[in-house]
RNA sequence: GGGAGCUUAGCUCAGCUGGUUCAGAGCAUCUGCCUUACAAGCAGAGGGUCACUGGUUCGAACCCAGUAGCUCCCA
């Protein structure tokens, strides 16, 4: 029976990955064995999948498999989480297509809408996952907007309310308006944007009446900003105290020009005085430093703009314009009314959305806050500690430089998609923190009777007249105030209200995780967090190693975006080059926490492994077994077995070092070049004839052997292969996936590994001897052997005939005349060729080059060996090891001498 | 402006605690092969002032200082 010529992956891909599913085989329950857990970080529901999933997803999975295999009991728990800005957004906009504007809606309408979309259009991403070979454990696939882990949001909220660390202030934050919401700093995209710099003339006020006049220089003052449409919120005008050009301006008034209201004119350090003429409108309500310098200064706060980034009738002029059509109008009249005395072009920082992308505008409001001081502490131990290793370990710093820079985290939302915050108001506006409307009612009986003075029927009463007022905060909290709880909640919510329960079997059994894959760019807004709640709510970090991977950036080294369209559409990927191709690509060109220079190229390179081990295993397939042959491949097979002893060794430091993709070029090179190409070469009979029982079980089990390593990273060619007939009848669940992972064991001969790596270079020597001088691979050539070392090349007689198409393997004390030479360590070769095909003078070129070469060589180490501060402060086997080089460059020196002699 | 990191072959990267004349891997390139497992392949070959300048050392890609360029984070 013969199998395709080529691997081809697609029906492979569907056909096991169903079958893994159907035998449960990525199931996990807690038993006796050692967990091995990892939970996913949840993909937003309504995203879809793109390089940086592939890359994250496809290392956890890597992970998790091997764990697998090494008999952990591996649970992957995979969820999404509901991306209140985002999905909110989103529905919006279906709403509108349907004519329907979300201010006309009530919030439970809106939410039905927004469970309608969700669940037409959520997911979608983990079923692409699948695509991918992702062995999560999907029974316990979670997303954070369940009733279970939305009731995990508000326990928490209440928990930490009533520990002081939840309040509610007033602050200057970042808005959203086109998303009219808040957002956090994290949220905040900074870019570089041309502006123009608008230099305004302030008209001074002389407050000192007739007497003192002073002679004013100048009858008004100019101020540069970039946002001439806010001078109707200014409160005041800075000056630098230390500036001398403005001395007289010291206790002076302007007005603001164009509404003429009346502001004082300040002194404070800040104000830079190179930056724009050295004096500064102060506006409080739209600039985070004005507000800081308003407090310091008591100055009042005008808030012109409304929550959708329009002027209110605060402004007094152009109410009702958009910020930045003000501005261009504001500029004009400013221009008219001779206010303007120059424009300058400026570049500066501005803060966008992450989410909508509209300008922030910096903006005072009501906002629920988290402090962060008491749980930054223990969570910035955790990894200065070691219990939490980052890797790779850069990024230790930044993780500290964070932690001890914490600024509150601003947890509320101005949505409806999320949990909404369990602040519940009266009708003037006092509130408590409760869980249910039914404990807030008595949250208030108790403000209003703190000693249960009332009676029964007086609280009954007190509460029965409370309720038609009581309303719920309108604000969600923040995804992420969902997504830190995501490694607890997951398995179990019920220690959100009470953290002294030490939680349900799950919990007990998979927490802490082991592994964390995640970016780095939310290292602190989800990584820091969710230490932080681990520790809060078990009292233990949540994993144990937080692996964080590379950006996706295409190889021009441009991050991959829609916007730019340089993202290749990962299905589509995996349909070209098959999934194991993809994978064994995002592995290749991905170091440890170092951006990925994506080529579509090393997917190729991926899809031309999986093709080689295919065609391999066709090999194998093809042969035929003679039973009454002897074992004629005793040396082969004892040295492979030690080479993926050794490969092995190095593999799995590769693993424990987080080293994967050097893991996966470790294991590609022990298959494609020791396995393939000298391996099966070594024992491969010749064409049509059969081989030996022996040879062929041996290679059998090596390739069984191979099929596992491999599996982790080409989950399904090797489940394939690992079914064909060949291995014979395998029981319903004897699958790759749950084989045992190769164990380790040290090389048992190193002589015979050594020895080989001469045969090796010897073989390659022939090979290109017979390039160079253009000989036929297919003429046999006498081989003679003379040997300066233990090596006895006899044993090897069988590989080198075969692999070097050698007539003969002859073993001499004298050197062959007439035949071309050359050496391997002090083993000297000679292979007779044609007598004409030996050019004396360039031979005697190349050797004399050599010569000169190791002479070089000797030289530097007899120049260490004569100085004495070397052996006296080298270790002593490092000194030793000079020796050796001095002895075998001798030795080389001295045979080569002969050789050119021998020439003449 | 503050902090972190990077710079090694055409490309992507290794190079652990200085010690082979140490400069390495994969891909790409070049040469020769359709040798019945594989042209998605086989056999060979070429390719680098380890960013630059100094210093420490018996010895530096590796340690130190400075310079230049790039990236990221925070303001």
């Amino acid at each position: 029976m013969s199998i395709s010529k080529t691997y081809s992956p697609r029906e492979a891909e569907d056909k096991w990955y169903n079958y893994w599913m159907e035998k449960r085989f990525f199931r996990s329950v807690p038993d006796d064995r050692e967990p091995y857990t990892i939970v996913i970080p949840p993909p937003n529901v309504t995203g879809v999948l793109h390089m940086g999933h592939m890359l994250n997803n496809t290392i956890q999975d890597v992970l998790i498999r091997r764990a697998r295999m090494q008999g952990k009991n591996a649970c992957w728990v995979p969820g999404t989480d509901h991306a209140s800005i985002a999905t909110e957004a989103k529905v919006v906009a279906m709403l509108r297509e349907r004519g329907i504007e979300k201010k006309d809606l009530s919030r439970e309408a809106f939410m039905e809408y927004a469970w309608e979309w969700k669940e037409k259009y959520g997911g979608i991403i983990l079923e692409q996952l699948k695509k991918l070979g992702a062995s999560c454990d999907w029974d316990r696939t979670k997303f954070t907007m369940d009733q279970d882990l939305s009731e995990a949001v508000v326990d928490t909220f209440v928990h930490l309310y009533k520990k002081g660390w939840i309040y509610r202030g007033i602050r200057m934050v970042n808005w959203d308006p086109k998303g009219k919401t808040a957002v956090s700093d994290e949220e905040v995209v900074r870019k570089e944007v041309n502006q123009k710099l608008y230099y305004i003339k302030y008209a001074l006020i002389d407050q000192q009446p007739t007497g003192s006049h002073q002679p004013s220089v100048n009858s008004y003052v100019v101020i540069a900003t970039t946002r001439p449409e806010t001078i109707m919120a200014d409160a005041a005008v800075c000056i630098n105290p230390n500036d001398g050009r403005y001395k007289h301006l010291k206790g002076k008034s302007v007005y603001v020009p164009l509404i003429n209201r009346e502001i004082p004119i300040i002194e404070d350090e800040y104000v830079t005085m190179e930056f724009g003429t050295g004096c500064l409108k102060v506006t409080p309500a739209h600039d985070l430093n004005d507000y800081e310098l308003g407090v310091k200064h008591r100055l009042s706060v005008i808030d012109i703009l409304n929550d959708d980034g329009t002027l209110n009738e605060k402004a007094g002029i152009l109410v009702g314009e958009d910020r930045f059509a003000a501005r261009k109008k504001i500029a004009e009249l400013l221009d008219l009314h001779h206010h303007l005395e120059k424009v300058e072009d400026y570049k500066s920082q501005v803060g966008f959305s992450e989410r909508t992308d509209a300008a922030i505008e910096p903006r005072l409001s009501m906002q629920w806050f988290c402090k962060m001081g008491e749980m930054a502490g223990p969570a910035l131990d955790y990894v200065l500690d070691g219990e939490i290793k980052l890797i790779p370990d850069k990024f230790v710093n930044t993780y500290r430089h964070w932690m001890e820079n914490v600024k509150d985290w601003c947890i509320s939302r101005q949505l409806w998609w999320g949990q909404q915050i369990p602040a519940w108001y009266n009708q003037h506006g006092d509130w408590v923190v409760a869980k249910t409307r039914e404990e807030a009612l008595d949250g208030f009986l108790e403000k209003a009777d703190p000693d249960r003075k009332f009676s029964e029927n007086a609280a009954r009463g007190f509460k029965a007249q409370l309720d038609p007022f009581l309303k719920q905060d309108d604000d969600v909290v923040d995804t992420w105030f969902s997504s830190w709880l995501w490694p607890i909640s997951v398995f179990d919510t019920s220690v959100f209200g009470d953290p002294a329960n030490p939680g349900n079997a799950d919990l007990q059994y998979y927490y802490p995780t082991n592994d964390l894959v995640t970016a780095p760019e939310i290292l602190f807004f989800w990584v820091a967090r969710m230490v932080m709640a681990g520790h809060e709510f078990k009292g233990e970090a949540p994993f144990k190693n937080v692996y964080l991977t590379g950006i996706v950036r295409d190889k021009l080294g441009r991050k991959m975006s829609k916007s730019l369209g340089n993202s290749p559409d990962p299905i589509g990927l995996i349909g070209k080059y098959g999934a194991d191709g993809v994978r064994v690509g995002m592995l290749l060109c991905s170091p440890a926490g170092n951006d990925l220079m994506f080529d579509e190229s090393y997917c190729e390179q991926g899809r031309n492994f999986a093709n080689k081990v295919w065609n391999a295993f066709r090999l194998l397939k093809g042969w035929e077994i003679d039973d009454s042959m002897p074992f004629a491949n005793a040396v082969p097979v004892a040295w492979f077995g030690n080479r993926f002893a050794e490969a092995l060794e190095e593999i799995d430091q590769h693993f424990d070092g987080y080293r994967l993709s050097e893991a996966l070029m470790a294991t590609y090179k022990l298959v494609w070049d020791d396995f393939c190409a000298w391996y099966l070469e070594m024992i491969k009979p010749a064409y049509q004839q059969p081989v030996d029982r022996e040879t062929f079980n041996h290679t059998k089990a090596f390739f069984s052997q191979v099929i596992r390593l491999l599996h982790p990273f080409m989950p399904f060619l090797s489940e394939e292969l690992w079914h064909d007939d060949v291995f014979g009848e395998r029981a319903e669940s004897d699958c790759c996936i749950v084989a045992e992972y190769p164990v380790l064991g040290h090389p048992t001969n190193e002589v015979l590994l050594s020895e080989i790596q001469a045969v090796k270079q010897l073989i390659s020597e022939i090979r290109n001897l017979r390039n160079s001088k253009q000989l036929s691979p297919k003429e046999a050539l006498p081989l003679t052997v003379k040997s300066g070392s233990d090596t006895d090349y006899q044993v090897y007689k069988d590989i080198i005939v075969k692999l070097a198409n050698v007539s003969e393997v002859a073993i001499s004390e004298e050197k062959v005349t007439g035949a071309a030479s050359f050496l391997v360590g002090r083993d000297e070769f000679f292979v007779s060729i044609p007598t004409g095909l030996i050019d004396a003078e360039s031979e005697r070129e190349r050797i004399t080059k050599e010569i000169g070469y190791l002479r070089g060589f000797l030289k530097s180490v007899d120049a260490k060996l004569s100085n004495e501060r070397f052996v006296a402060n080298a270790k002593p086997e490092v000194v030793e090891n000079e020796r050796n080089k001095k002895a075998d460059a001798e030795a080389k020196i001295r045979i080569l001498e002969e050789n050119v002699i021998r020439l003449t």
